[in-house]
DNA sequence: TCGAATGATTATCA
DNA sequence: TGATAATCATTCGA
């Protein structure tokens, strides 16, 4: 039925002095009298312009007597020449297009991804370098690498598996359309720029539906990827000895609780866990004890307790082997080097009311098997939050609520504080 | 199932 | 640049 009103439009434009027509209304046999030209065209005109108020079986009766007319290859040519010109002006306005810079986007993430592209080992690369990204190290990173590649190809085969469909779709109704004007081009003029025209409008059509779908695939990797590489989502819990040996670590320097990037390292690896996780455990711990000390003073007891039980064995074994007190190796992290008691004896020798003797290693000794009864003796004991505060009390931590001012008598003055100190948060 | 604990992230500051 | 504080997201135990 779209040809009605072309044919109407062409045949408007075309009669207004067209000299094609004149020429083929010459040779044509529509008679001498140019009255009974005009009256010939009209009645045509006429007839084009009523068929669509007839029924079907009407304007199908209409349609081939107007095949049939003897006007009909006249006005066909004439219809013919004015479409050439319409062709190429619409030509004109639609030049080459450049291509479209965030399909172009959607194209290069989807082969970055392995979404598009050849299959073998896209998933993989790509999740090999989430992984990268992450910068995780965790034993269960395989188990997490083919989940991100099973997800990530089935979102592959749903992108290639639609991309296949508006493809096939795509197709069928491009063939479909060209063999509707290929039969159309029988009683209408139809150029091939036109059906090429119309190709690729149809083209255009389905390839802004793929790139929807590309957006929308391009979307669930993000959102894969961002899941996968969300460390937060895959938090586990470190061991408890790799606990220890950093609460340790934390109450044995509790006045000034900053391990130097050498100790860091030592307890990531002691911990079986990364530099940046030590930090993350010590900066978590530091806001934590010092938010809430109450809560913390069991937990701090504890440790001043075996560290000061362990700095006693050895330094006792030290006094046999008639050999100076190093109590090192304190905790029960075993071999790291919990050379920092000084923290520890501040700490239990207030709780007796002495002064701290800096660099009186002796002193130190024996003081720290004086308090060891006391801690002892109290830490069974102590339920009530202030007689534990008072116990071990968090000196270090100055009046702003901070350690950084707070003197740090365990890397001055701690016994065993050598030059390869882990204490170097000197500027703290 | 819920709340506490905890590892990680982020914004801000010195 | 590292520390802090706030917050998020997950884990874990009751």
């Amino acid at each position: 039925m779209d040809e009605q009103p072309r044919l109407m439009h062409s045949h408007g434009v075309g009669m207004a002095g067209h000299p094609g027509l004149a020429q083929h209304m010459q040779d044509g046999t529509a008679g001498t009298d140019g009255d009974g030209r005009k009256q010939d065209i009209g009645d045509i005109l006429q007839q084009i312009m009523t068929i669509t108020d007839q029924s079907l079986d009407e304007a199908q009766a209409r349609k081939h007597a107007l095949n049939c007319h003897r006007m009909k290859p006249a006005l066909f040519n004439v219809l013919c020449e004015i479409k050439e010109k319409t062709v190429l002006s619409i030509r004109g306005a639609q030049e080459e297009e450049p291509p479209d810079p965030q399909l172009m986007r959607l194209d290069n993430m989807l082969l970055a991804e392995g979404v598009a592209g050849p299959e073998k080992g896209g998933g993989a690369a790509a999740a090999a370098a989430a992984a990268a990204a992450a910068g995780g190290i965790g034993a269960d990173n395989s188990t997490e690498h083919s989940d991100y590649r099973a997800k990530l190809s089935q979102i592959r085969q749903i992108y290639h598996t639609e991309l296949e469909k508006y493809e096939q779709a795509c197709n069928e109704f491009t063939t479909h359309v060209m063999n509707l004007l290929r039969e159309q081009s029988r009683t209408r003029p139809i150029s091939p720029k036109e059906i090429e025209r119309m190709v690729s409008i149809i083209h255009r059509k389905f390839s802004s539906i793929q790139m929807q779908l590309k957006q929308s695939t391009c979307e669930a990797v993000m959102i894969l990827r961002s899941r996968f590489l969300d460390a937060r989502r895959k938090r586990r819990n470190f061991n408890k000895q790799a606990t220890e040996i950093l609460n340790e670590y934390f109450y044995s320097h509790l006045s000034n609780p900053y391990p130097s990037e050498e100790a860091k390292e030592e307890l990531a690896k002691k911990c079986s866990i990364t530099v940046s996780q030590v930090s993350n455990w010590f900066g978590n711990k530091r806001i934590r004890y010092k938010k809430n000390i109450g809560k913390f003073q069991e937990e701090a007891n504890m440790y001043a307790a075996r560290t000061a039980v362990s700095a006693t064995s050895v330094s006792a074994q030290g006094s046999q082997a008639n050999s100076p007190s190093t109590p090192n190796s304190a905790g029960s992290a075993g071999s790291f080097n919990m050379s920092n008691s000084g923290d520890l004896f501040m700490s239990v020798q207030s709780l007796n009311g002495d002064s701290y003797q800096g660099g009186q290693v002796g002193a130190n000794i024996q003081s720290q098997v004086d308090t060891l009864r006391h801690v002892i003796s109290q830490t069974g004991g102590y339920s009530d939050s202030l007689a534990a505060s008072q116990m071990y009390s968090p000196q270090g931590i100055n009046t702003n609520g901070g350690w950084q001012d707070a003197p740090t008598p365990s890397s001055v003055t701690s016994p065993t504080e050598g030059p390869g100190s882990v204490h170097s948060d000197t500027s703290n």
